[in-house]
RNA sequence: GGCCCGGUAGUUCAGUUGGUUAGAACGCUAGCCUGUCACGCUAGAGGUCGUCGGUUCGAACCCGAUCCGGGUCGCCA
């Protein structure tokens, strides 16, 4: 039977109590971790935010107060009174471990059934059933530390951006869906029967009209609303830390951020990030390490060897030069023993799964030279290909060759860290770097057209304004990312403020003048009145602390997250709802299939 | 939408060639125990083998379908 409070008050958390303390009489609140029922001797471990303090119960202790004990059971809610006292059994395995408290009041504030897993940070349980009783896996130490830890990286971010002078400003989550890129969270209205709110993607054109209002620094800790599909560093709704500044080029962009990151390291962590962070050109990040966010905690990088085989006999090879595209390599240390042949078959395998037609290898073993295509290769072939790829023994060398380069460089980079996460060499730190001059366009394959690869506001670098129309190809965006151990943290840009240009770039996504005027009029009207340069991005705050706190996953880092197909498990949201809340918002649903 | 992996007690798992009553550990319940702290000892309860259908004298096991979970590709301007 639950007993209530009245009359008492916390004088300390379970987790702080230390040696120090012994002889003062507290009053303690927490959750039943484990009791231990000796007999004549109860031991109970009540379990807070700060930590376990263990509570004592012998035959000096009142007899009603010892049969209470005995009949509590794991996560009962307790309040404790009584004195400090050293253990005459210390454990030094943990922070309380010197003390114990000789209980004189006792209450059963709540009652638990038996919860479905132990709430321990070795719990084996899987995750779908914590998912479930999310509200009990947060009660384990870890998830507890995540949130909180979650907590004082905002409030860092809060404090630095403060300081910079930047003003936090809340832009609205019912926003005009404009569906361009992912799909929009639609929001039906019911004074506005029929039509739609969408929930916003990022505050983008908010935070440039805060811009234009004449703030001069925005930032925002925004949520943000993606209708995709999940993956391990995707939920539907997520976390960005949102900013924008007038007056400003990218050099100023990324001393910002720069400045930002050792700041929060240093504040949260405690460890120095090196400044600046090394900066690469997209072209040469895609050709070094066949990605736009490179892990560059290891290297393995990528090697040409078209010019090295242009003249073989191989008929991948041979195709693939012909057909304008090159053939690449990676080589992998040590590798020999990993990756047998078998082994190999598999990433063949995994290599086709993403697009390459198959993947040629050399294995320099202790008997020689083993390799898919030696056979026609001239022995000079052979030779320059190992000397180009800094072969020795013990190593495999993994080569793709294709038509066209965006199928190999991205399998060789997907390549790349699959056999660097096999052979566990990554290592551990903190790699963060800037990717910059991305190109502006990029060749859409299915549809034959170049098509923009960053949002339309993004302003092209100044010299390349005359090949909008022609050389697509070599235009380059004025956008950078911030990449951390291959991971995209952030993505950002100059703005387009001018009105003309503006038009040429709605043009060119094929928008016409009366679609771009529905769509983004106000925007665009609004940069008729004088608009400031200005230009910012946004920073993953998800990912960042899932980074900071080596978490394999987001739903560490995020109290009630969402699984793979976008439903959360604990409330089984979304459901299906009321007809009569369908026809107060004129929408009627067709069976769902 | 494609591919890969998984679903057996509250939890994590084992389960032989298809063959008697489906097992273990932890947890749970009861009893005993004065220094435990992953307490110990004794006893006990606990199962729609994801679901539906098929093959078979007989299915956790074989076949088909389906549902659910994880990863990944597409997708994520």
């Amino acid at each position: 039977m639950a007993e209530f409070m009245t009359g008492l008050k916390r004088t300390d958390y379970c987790g702080t109590l230390r040696a120090d303390d012994i002889g003062k009489n507290v009053t303690v609140f927490g959750w039943v971790q484990r009791q231990r029922d000796k007999g004549h001797l109860i031991f109970i471990d009540l379990r807070d935010r700060t930590g376990i303090v263990q509570i004592t119960l012998d035959d000096d202790t009142d007899r009603e107060i010892f049969k209470k004990a005995a009949s509590v059971r794991s996560e009962y809610v307790l309040a404790v009174v009584g004195t400090v006292r050293e253990r005459s059994a210390k454990n030094a395995e943990i922070p309380t471990g010197d003390i114990e408290i000789e209980v004189k009041e006792l209450r059963v504030l709540s009652e638990s059934e038996t919860p479905p897993f132990e709430i321990t940070d070795n719990c084996t349980a899987g995750e779908t059933t914590r998912l479930k009783y999310r509200y009990l896996d947060l009660r384990r130490p870890t998830l507890q530390n995540n949130i909180i830890l979650r907590h004082k990286i905002a409030k860092a971010t809060r404090d630095f951006f403060d300081n910079e002078g930047f003003i936090e400003i809340e832009t609205p989550m019912l926003i005009k869906s404009t569906p361009e890129g992912a799909r929009d969270f639609l929001v039906p209205s019911r004074i506005h029967k029929g039509e739609f709110y969408a929930l916003p993607q990022s505050p983008q054109i908010y935070k440039q009209l805060c811009m234009v209002a004449g703030f001069d620094k925005y930032m925002q800790i925004a949520r943000c609303f993606r209708d995709e599909d999940l993956r391990a560093d995707r939920q539907p709704e997520f976390t960005q830390i949102d900013l924008e500044m007038s007056f400003v080029d990218m050099e100023d962009v990324l001393n910002l951020g720069e400045n930002y990151i050792k700041y929060l390291f240093k504040t949260v962590l405690d460890i120095d990030i090196p400044t600046p962070f090394p900066r690469y050109t997209y072209n040469e990040v895609m050709a070094r390490f066949g990605s736009d966010k490179p892990d560059t905690r290891f290297g393995m990088e990528i090697f040409d060897l078209t010019e090295t085989v242009k003249d073989s006999e191989f008929g991948v090879f041979k195709n693939a030069i012909a057909g304008g595209g090159s053939v690449r390599g990676i080589t992998a240390k040590n590798a020999v023993k990993t990756y047998s042949r078998k082994e190999i078959d598999k990433l063949t395998e995994y290599v086709k799964g993403i697009g390459a037609k198959g993947l040629a290898w050399i294995r320099m073993t202790d008997d020689g030279i083993a390799s898919s295509f030696a056979k026609f290769m001239t022995e000079a072939e052979m030779t320059a290909i190992l000397e180009k790829a800094g072969a020795e023994k013990g190593d495999v060398v993994l080569i793709v060759g294709d038509t066209d380069d965006s199928v190999v460089l991205p399998t060789l980079g997907a390549l790349r860290v699959e056999v660097a996460k096999r052979l566990d060499i990554i290592k551990d730190g903190y790699n963060f770097l800037w990717v910059v001059e991305f190109p502006f366009f990029e060749f859409d394959k299915e549809s034959g057209e170049w098509v923009a690869m960053h949002h339309p506001f993004t302003s092209p670098t100044d010299e390349c304004l005359d090949k909008l129309e022609g050389d697509k190809g070599n235009v380059y965006a004025k956008a950078y990312d911030m990449v951390l151990n291959g991971i995209e943290l952030s993505s950002g840009s100059i703005r387009i403020t001018n009105p003309a240009l503006q038009k040429r770039m709605f043009e060119m996504l094929g928008l016409s003048d009366e679609e771009a005027q529905k769509k983004f009029g106000f925007l665009t009207g609004a940069f008729k009145y004088g608009a400031p340069p200005h230009g910012g991005m946004g920073i993953g705050l998800d990912r960042l602390v899932m980074q900071m706190i080596n978490a394999p996953t987001l739903r560490d880092v995020v109290a009630f997250p969402k699984i793979q197909n976008a439903s959360e498990l604990m409330s089984n949201a979304p459901s299906p709802v009321d007809d009569a809340q369908l026809e107060e918002l004129g929408i009627s649903v067709s069976d769902a299939e």
